[in-house]
DNA sequence: GCAATTGTCTGACTAAAGTCAGGCAAAAAT
DNA sequence: ATTTTTGCCTGACTTTAGTCAGACAATTGC
């Protein structure tokens, strides 16, 4: 067996890479084990898993139409799958699970969730392998995170607003609480009068970012104020602040503001710096908020 | 999409197949791309990697001998690999790689590693990265990790002290400095004196352990005295530390040792915890190392 | 209204992977 | 010395995955 010097990182990554590729057989052995090929049971899944039609699947699982139309009536045979043309454009067929389907799904959910589970019960430090798994997934994922407008008060949301609380509570010296700072009205960052973008990474909220409507006029113009931007320690790095704020401009300008503003805190050395280059200039404070000591604005 | 709420790790681990399923096709493209199907790509490799008897193959690779066979003709053709009889079994075959089939797997670890170092280069904290992916290849691949003797002196070896003292200098108040501790002779830990051992999880020394013969006796009888035991970060709570210390009691007693000792420090709680779990007694100082502060001894 | 395009399906392939029943020689057991 | 077992091989399969050319209907562009 080749020894890896601990000193040499690519061989680390290559011993990475086999370990996962022998251990994802196991991992996904729950496409097996049921009886049935590969190919079928990832359709199967990708059906259950909310995507119906059958472009979409296609393209997801990137498989030739051919071979995709077969799978399909191979299920249909099996009773676990309908199809249907799709209203408005009959060319197009869309795939539903049928009960029985939806049964084999349920299973195929169950076997994947208790290998999970075990691999997780096995661990001495379940929480340090979870985070080095986002890490890792994150970072292989890069170019799959995707930026959706969310209400604030949706489970994804909120799962990162209090990870972004959480973390102003260790970094400043004394602490955060929400409830002493000018936390938004969740309507002031739904449009039209705002917005919030959650991040998502393969279905895991990895980072939020919230434009909250003023209605007083600054220089006879409407305003808005950026809040809540965070991105997760697992995906930082990849340029995901500047993706959100980016959107967020855009956003604003659609909204008719003409100038964007926003507090932060000297405690977040990389933030200060990230709004520096994004073209931010600092300004006087413009609220009586406890805990920034920086405020930033920017014109659009 | 299915949306992954942060507080529900097998959601997160399961995302985390996902993105390593879907990934793992692109990082083991090495495998593709040069004109030869997986299966004979996989058994080059393999052969490349070191393993000769094709039952070993075979075995590691899940084959059937059948197919197996033929994969190895087919690679026999082409002029990459060569097989003779083994002397001693001619039953048994081994396989061996000829210029060409070195050139051949050279190709592909050359590939190989140019990806790995892609997926480094792109990656904002390499070192976050490196850490998070053993961690997860040792969860992934826990059962995997085998003992083996080595002189202290090989690169493997030394890695391992090398990470140990440092972390001794991190986690004693006043640091660490070999020099100034006792050190032991490397020939004090190699048979028939002592012992080495370096815990090998899929290439990478994860750990190790020395055992250092003494020549006096204590009340009649030789004793032995463990020192360097340690456990990388990414491999921790994998029980270790515990298989590498059975098998030191084991050849302490091969090599005719009645009695074991060993010193460590009270910064390290979790070692002296270990060592009081696994029937060790706490004893009087027993040397004049400046460093330890706390002394056992288990009977044999 | 007609041609071009799009989305799916079918038939006719090929390549790869895997299974199974023997065959044969070497080694081990009796 | 014989039987049995072991390790590998071969031939004759099957299944799965994947490709390609064309058929056909619905839709879009002009």
């Amino acid at each position: 067996m080749t020894e890896i010097h601990p000193e040499d990182p690519v061989a680390r990554i290559r011993r990475f890479n086999r370990a996962v590729t022998r251990e994802v057989g196991v991992l996904d052995a729950s496409f097996l084990g049921r009886g049935r090929p590969l190919g079928a049971a990832r359709v199967l899944n990708a059906i259950g898993r909310g995507r119906g039609e059958v472009a979409a699947i296609r393209d997801y699982l990137g498989l030739d139409s051919g071979l995709m139309s077969r799978l399909l009536r191979g299920l249909e045979a099996e009773g676990l799958v309908e199809t249907a043309a799709d209203e408005g454009d009959a060319r197009r067929r869309v795939a539903r699970l049928t009960p029985a389907g939806e049964a084999e799904f349920a299973a195929y959910e169950a076997l994947s969730d208790s290998q999970a589970a075990a691999i997780l019960a096995a661990h001495p430090k379940p929480a340090a392998l979870l985070a080095a798994m986002d890490l890792v997934a994150s970072a292989l994922g890069r170019g799959d995170v995707t930026l959706e407008e969310a209400d604030p008060r949706t489970p994804a949301a909120r799962g990162c607003l209090e990870a972004y609380y959480a973390e102003l509570a260790r970094r400043f010296a004394d602490g955060f609480e929400v409830s002493l700072s000018r936390d938004p009205e969740a309507t002031d960052m739904i449009r039209p009068r705002g917005l919030f973008l959650v991040a998502i990474s393969d279905g895991l909220p990895v980072g939020c970012a919230g434009l909250k409507g003023h209605d007083d006029l600054v220089e006879g113009a409407r305003w808005g104020e950026v809040k809540r931007l965070w991105v997760s320690p697992s995906a930082r790095g990849l340029g995901l602040a500047g993706r959100m704020m980016a959107r967020i401009e855009v956003a604003a300008q659609e909204l008719g503001m003409a100038r964007l503003r926003l507090d932060t805190n000297s405690a977040l050395p990389e933030a200060v710096a990230m709004y520096r280059n994004a073209g931010w200039t600092e300004i006087d404070r413009f609220n009586d908020d406890p805990y920034p000591d920086f405020f930033f604005e920017k014109l659009l």
